[in-house]
DNA sequence: TATACGTGGTT
DNA sequence: TAACCAAGTAT
């Protein structure tokens, strides 16, 4: 993996945070370009939110790139621009949990450490044959407890990065390798055949669904005008079309706005989008107009390229819409 | 303690 | 196709 090449606390961190909820395969392209952008702590510090979310477009769960970007501001001020080495301290940084906190100081800094990710706890509540729900307090802390208790005298580094590769490669999530885990002989739900009950599966509720308008306004020279999302739910700080709750409040909008004259062609494109927590229907009103028209957009519209897009942060569903359309 | 927070790949 | 994930943290 690319973050395992020339391991630096910093490049352990990024990919750390990039890894959360993500697949390798994903975060792969994404800490590649990021690294390249911003090679060290004052690099990223310096640079600008709007910024940093375009290296993190596609990636999803933007308040990682947020607080990634506050945690390089208050690692420049506070620790000389390092990663502090103490778990106390690097769960200061916002953005950095246990888990993160420890992975950093074991696999960046070499030292002591437990991690209590997804992969160590399906390895630990197998190995120990933890039947109950794993998010319960009383098992979390069983867990960090065992996390800690089962770590080597040396060699951390190695030792972090085993039991999540052991986790990531051998005892999957479905259909795990006992055969040729190195593991197995001790591994209690290996001995009663539990690996498939093992770890507890949740019961999921169902998905709300919440619909948004969207207009799309574009000039004759593909520019097109976006919006940055408020400080509240999903999305926040990043630009998305003009967004509408109401059907008629678009349509009221694009009467009184846009001028008509002007308008070369108008279409309907509609996406279904799916988050972890809720299903949104996203219906787009895509508006081509041949010459400057009325361009009187609010406080926080403005109207940009496709060049502009490595400048701003745009959610997957804008991405899309643009690559299509524009 | 439960919920908010994204996305693309897999089945 | 709809469901189900995949290296958590913040509130």
């Amino acid at each position: 993996m690319p973050w395992q090449q020339d391991i630096t606390p910093y490049k352990v961190w990024i990919s750390e945070i990039m890894l959360q909820q993500t697949q390798v395969s994903t975060a792969i392209p994404y800490f590649l370009k990021f690294i390249k952008r911003f090679p060290d702590i004052d690099t990223l510090a310096d640079a600008s939110e709007d910024e940093v979310l375009s290296y993190w477009s596609g990636l999803g769960y933007y308040t990682r790139a947020r607080n990634i970007l506050k945690s390089a501001q208050a690692i420049k001020i506070e620790f000389k621009s390092n990663l502090p080495k103490s778990i106390e301290e690097l769960v200061t940084l916002p953005g950095i949990g246990r888990s993160t906190a420890g992975a950093i100081r074991s696999i960046g800094y070499g030292l002591k450490a437990p991690i209590l990710d997804g992969n160590v706890k399906r390895v630990l509540s197998r190995y120990f044959k933890i039947e109950e729900d794993l998010n319960k307090s009383s098992i979390q802390k069983e867990l960090w407890l065992l996390s800690e208790k089962v770590l080597p005298k040396s060699n951390f580094n190695v030792y972090t990065q085993a039991i999540m590769d052991l986790g990531a490669l051998v005892c999957k999530r479905k259909n795990p390798d006992c055969a040729s885990c190195p593991q197995n002989k001790y591994c209690l739900a290996n001995k009663y055949n539990l690996t498939e009950s093992i770890p507890l599966k949740q019961n999921k509720k169902e998905k709300p669904l919440k619909n948004l308008y969207w207009l799309v306004a574009i000039d004759q020279k593909g520019r097109f005008a976006l919006q940055q999302k408020e400080r509240n739910g999903v999305w926040q700080g990043l630009w998305t079309f003009l967004e509408f709750e109401e059907i008629e409040l678009r349509e009221h909008y694009y009467k009184n706005f846009m001028e008509e004259s002007a308008l070369i062609s108008r279409d309907k494109l509609k996406i279904k989008h799916s988050f972890s927590h809720y299903n949104l229907d996203i219906d787009s009103l895509i508006l081509k107009f041949d010459s400057n028209f009325s361009k009187k957009v609010g406080n926080n519209q403005m109207w940009f390229d496709k060049n502009d897009l490595k400048s701003l942060g745009t959610p997957a569903p804008v991405t899309k819409i643009i690559e299509k359309v524009i």
